[in-house]
DNA sequence: ACGTTGATTGTTCGG
DNA sequence: CCGAACAATCAACGT
């Protein structure tokens, strides 16, 4: 264990007690290091204690340990230790200054330190720390200075190699320091501005700015003859580092890391004129001698720090595929959703007087057309001035679908349409049909992740603009609409994955998604294309069309209430009710038959407004007030 | 390669 | 132009 060759002992005695107190304590009463019996607070080794005794460097035998000591004391001071009288003193004296840290019995402690970790730093004249040293840990000189057998330094090198309160920096004013000496630390930042991107290089010849004034002061040294005469290319060492988002959740460090966090304040403590590679020796020693438990703390929290980090990282990444996008547009009801306009383009007339709040996105104005498949939760509003048609979208990542949606839909965008642009027996499966075949009807679980979607980019509460557009529709509609009973059927349905084409009884799914072909190729909306379904559309049972469409009933929740559900119940029997109205609220004209709709609607605009309306009222109250519409 | 901390240096930006 | 604020870099070591 010790060895026989002149160690200096580093005594670390680390004891965690079974104690809560989180706390580190470095004991000892000498040295600067480490002196004085105080205790530092460990946050991350919740119980356990480190009792830190000082460390107690061998110097020259013929130098008393009191002298070492006195000596540290000294260096230990900011003001003495610039006292010069040590060059007088130890000046040319040898310091033989091997550590040695043993490892010692973790065990020897008994009940404090069974499940404890003690770690000396002494010397090996035997003193006071020897009486119980749970812990010694051997640090061959060729560690800690660096040296392959054990050496003579001198001051000197003690300064620039130890420091450990014997550095010359300590001991010499800045100012009294050797050119040398000041000059290390200088071309530091030098070099690596040599080794920094092309461009940085280019911006400092360019504008043939040499050097800072106060480097020059300080450095005779041309240093900007340095910087220009690198001959051969700056290897790319440094890698772009590309702007990291501060929302990012960040990476959990390691469980060393953690214990460097934790040790290196209590060895600053008592040390401040610790070098940063002196405390991460001594930390790296500590940690060596570290027992596996009190590894296994610190890597239990790596652990379930990792954990959080993966669901953070999760989170934070489909925020960020999300790119929620909520926006309203303004296009013709004969245009088409899929060319969605300039965001500076044509400016909405915004009926209602001024958006409360414009809907503060984390990304700037988003780019309309999705750069993957996403889910584009459109709500149709009523034909406004020129017959204009506010969209509201929501751009929902495609993960949050479903999975029953998570249909290949290279790029597509999926159209979620309020339900009332169904009939009250069914889906418009005209224009279905006339999709790319990829298209696919779902009900609340794709309204779900929307909502998810929405709530899950913090996007500002539901604010009235929106419901402004509506005033013949007061917000307690709902309520009244809420009384009516569920579906049956929906709730009878088979068990999830089955996909049960719809009937005539069944109430419509209160949305459909459809999944547009890319930008590009994307054609008119579902809601307001004006394309005139076939004639002889058949009837729903018939609309079974060869191509993929799926009818998800399956994914109707049955015990969510929504209000677009009970909207869609609602709807029934005005449909079916024998007295002719349009359906949508506040609208007493007759129905007027129509390809794109039975016979409940008067006209394509309340087909849109009632649409809208529902959709928002459904929204709303899916939400949790988490969605805003920027109309 | 990246994390630990803190000192140092350089750069950018506002007054 | 100056100072504040911020970013980059370095040290030793472990992961």
């Amino acid at each position: 264990m010790h060895t026989q060759l002149p160690y200096c002992y580093l005594f670390f005695f680390l004891q965690f007690p079974g104690g809560n107190e989180n706390y580190l304590a470095i004991s000892g009463t000498t040295h600067p290091f480490l002196s004085g019996a105080e205790t530092f607070h460990t946050p991350s080794l919740g119980d356990e204690e480190f009792e830190i005794p000082p460390i107690a460097l061998d110097a020259d035998p013929s130098l008393a340990v009191s002298d070492v000591v006195g000596h540290f004391e000294d260096l230990g001071d900011p003001v003495t230790a610039q006292d010069t009288s040590f060059s007088a003193q130890y000046g040319v004296q040898a310091l033989d200054i091997p550590v040695g840290i043993s490892h010692g019995l973790m065990e020897q402690g008994g009940g404090l330190l069974s499940s404890g970790l003690a770690m000396d730093l002494d010397h090996p004249m035997g003193t006071q720390y020897n009486a119980n040293p749970p812990v010694t840990i051997d640090v061959p000189m060729t560690d800690l200075m660096g040296h392959t057998q054990l050496t003579t330094i001198d001051q000197s090198e003690l300064s620039s190699q130890l420091g450990l309160s014997l550095g010359g920096g300590a001991i010499l004013p800045p100012a009294a320091q050797s050119p040398e000496e000041r000059l290390s630390p200088a071309p530091s930042p030098t070099s690596s501005m040599q080794e920094e991107e092309p461009e940085e290089i280019r911006r400092q010849v360019s504008t043939a700015k040499p050097v800072p004034v106060a480097s020059a002061a300080l450095t005779p040294v041309t240093v900007p003859t340095v910087v220009l005469d690198v001959g051969k290319k700056q290897k790319p060492t440094k890698k772009q580092k590309k702007k990291k988002d501060p929302n990012e959740p960040q990476k959990p460090v390691s469980a060393y890391a953690l214990f460097f966090r934790d040790t290196q304040a209590a060895i600053k403590g008592q040390n401040p004129s610790a070098t940063f590679g002196e405390v991460s020796k001594i930390v790296a020693s500590m940690w060596d001698s570290l027992g596996e438990e009190q590894k296994q703390v610190y890597k239990r929290k790596t652990e379930a720090a990792k954990k959080e980090y993966l669901q953070a990282l999760a989170a934070y990444r489909d925020n960020q595929e999300c790119q929620t996008i909520v926006e309203t547009v303004e296009l013709d009801p004969v245009s088409s959703l899929t060319q969605p306009p300039a965001p500076d383009a044509a400016p909405a007339p915004s009926p209602a007087p001024t958006p409360p709040t414009p809907p503060t996105l984390e990304s700037p104005p988003p780019a309309v057309i999705p750069t993957q498949p996403t889910v584009v939760v459109t709500s149709a509003t009523g034909p406004q001035a020129a017959g204009q048609t506010s969209i509201t979208k929501i751009i929902i990542p495609k993960q949050m679908l479903p999975p029953s949606l998570a249909v290949s839909s290279q790029g597509g965008v999926v159209t979620v349409i309020p339900a009332a642009v169904m009939t009250s027996r069914g889906i418009q499966l005209s224009q279905l049909q006339a999709g790319t075949g990829t298209t696919q009807i779902v009900t609340r679980s794709v309204l779900a992740a929307a909502a998810a979607a929405a709530s899950s980019m913090h996007l500002p509460r539901l604010h009235p603009p929106p419901l402004q557009q509506m005033p013949q529709q007061p917000p307690a509609q709902p309520v009244t609409i809420l009384q009516q009973p569920p579906p049956l059927q929906a709730m009878q349905q088979p068990p999830l994955q089955q996909k049960v084409r719809l009937n005539l009884q069944q109430p419509p799914p209160p949305l459909q998604i459809k999944i547009l072909p890319p930008p590009a190729l994307q054609i008119q909306p579902l809601a307001l294309r004006t394309e005139e379904s076939s004639p002889e559309r058949p009837g729903p049972e018939l609309r079974a069309s060869p191509e993929p469409v799926e009818m998800i009933t399956a994914d109707v929740v049955p015990e969510v209430e929504s209000p677009m559900h009970v909207e869609l119940v609602s709807e029934s029997p005005v449909a079916l009710s024998p007295r002719p109205r349009c359906v949508r609220a506040g609208c007493d004209n007759p129905p007027v038959a129509n390809s794109d709709w039975d016979n409940e609607y008067c006209s394509s605009e309340c087909v849109v407004k009632h649409c809208r309306d529902v959709f928002l009222a459904w929204l709303a109250s899916r939400s949790s007030n988490n969605v805003v519409f920027v109309k």
